[in-house]
DNA sequence: TTGAAATCGGGACAAATGTCCTCTTTCGAA
DNA sequence: TTCGAAAGAGGACATTTGTCCCGATTTCAA
């Protein structure tokens, strides 16, 4: 796991010394997970961040009604985590669980933390991947709230594309806020061209 | 204007030396708009981060079709700027105009990251604004995917008591991704109780 | 002060969306 | 392999939501 990480690194950022990428991943967990396997269970505090080097996670959360609410699609080279619990060592709202085998890197907060202060190219990089999230959270609030059904599906098809193969049609509805329903609608009504 | 803006950064943090808060406010910029005027407009570079001292602002977006749809309001004691374009020096895809007459302190990117260097507890404070940020544009793609117009309505006025009382109603329903008929009939089923 | 524009509620109607159901196929665990 | 569960399409129907009107009131700028 641990060349895949060292590869995506220097891929995204030319900061890193081959010393730093090394300490970097020494102090990582190694994990693997079968599908289904559950990583964080909300009502536990995310006590990791995660880096997916294969496979694919999911973090979903559950209404008051027990239905699922998809809130990210995590695939192997992504980081995912519960920044808010993680950070504050708060219980979490949310869950996160394995749509497919997969093998991870964990890193506990403290840590990381160490890290982030040993080396300062990992905050830089740290606080890019941040301002990323949050730029893309925004696209994502605006096309919830600026977009039609419609145009919801063909933005995710054309943003990620080959999510749609790996995962059920009920998850993409939950990710985009809609009924299985409706997007099968749409499906069907694109097949006609 | 700068007495309000030392204020309000003692009472969210004790990092700060008062020579210190002395620097960060000397490098504003102090700038007074009256209701209606532009502060940023689409296609143009973001160049400032922007403290409200008095007033209210909104960020919002033009659809293909010619529709607003409000992505933020910063009501007084709050910061706004469009991140995106702010970091990279790209257009902008947001508006950001006066609700009400308004009095800023304006920082350029240049002065602000200077600060940044200069003063730790700046970057500690500014990094905790983000996180904050990023928390509660997760909890609205979360109502925006999961409630119900209704819920989405309560949860406004819950999570921003009085904003309701100073805006028209066609920006919060645009806020919550609804029709103005949609909202105001929910309002009307409410008197019922 | 006055006239134009914006706000907001309401009615009527159409369109979109959700729920519930069935049926077929696929998938997965024993 | 086999059996039960899940996925996904489709029909029927009710509900929700949006659009297009109108009219009364308020707001704003000349």
């Amino acid at each position: 796991m641990l060349p895949i990480f060292e590869k995506y690194i220097k891929a995204q950022s030319t900061s890193f010394t081959d010393e730093e990428i090394r300490r970097i991943g020494a102090a990582a967990i190694q994990r693997k997970v079968r599908k289904k396997e559950l990583l964080l269970n909300a009502g536990e505090v995310c006590r990791y961040k995660m880096f997916i080097t294969k496979g694919f996670l999911r973090t979903y959360r559950i209404g008051s009604d027990g239905s699922e609410h998809l809130m990210q699609f995590s695939p192997e080279l992504t980081w995912t985590t519960d920044g808010e619990s993680y950070a504050n060592r708060n219980p979490s709202d949310y869950n996160i669980d394995a749509l497919e085998d997969s093998q991870l890197l964990l890193w506990s907060k403290d840590s990381f933390d160490a890290l982030l202060t040993l080396i300062p190219a990992l905050k830089a990089f740290s606080d890019q991947l941040i301002s990323n999230n949050l730029h893309s959270s925004r696209n994502r609030i605006y096309k919830a709230i600026s977009s039609t059904p419609e145009e919801k599906y063909e933005d995710f098809i054309r943003t990620y594309p080959g999510i749609l193969l790996r995962v059920p049609l009920r998850m993409v509805a939950s990710y985009l806020g809609m009924s299985v329903k409706t997007l099968s609608r749409i499906r069907q009504a694109q097949l006609q061209h």
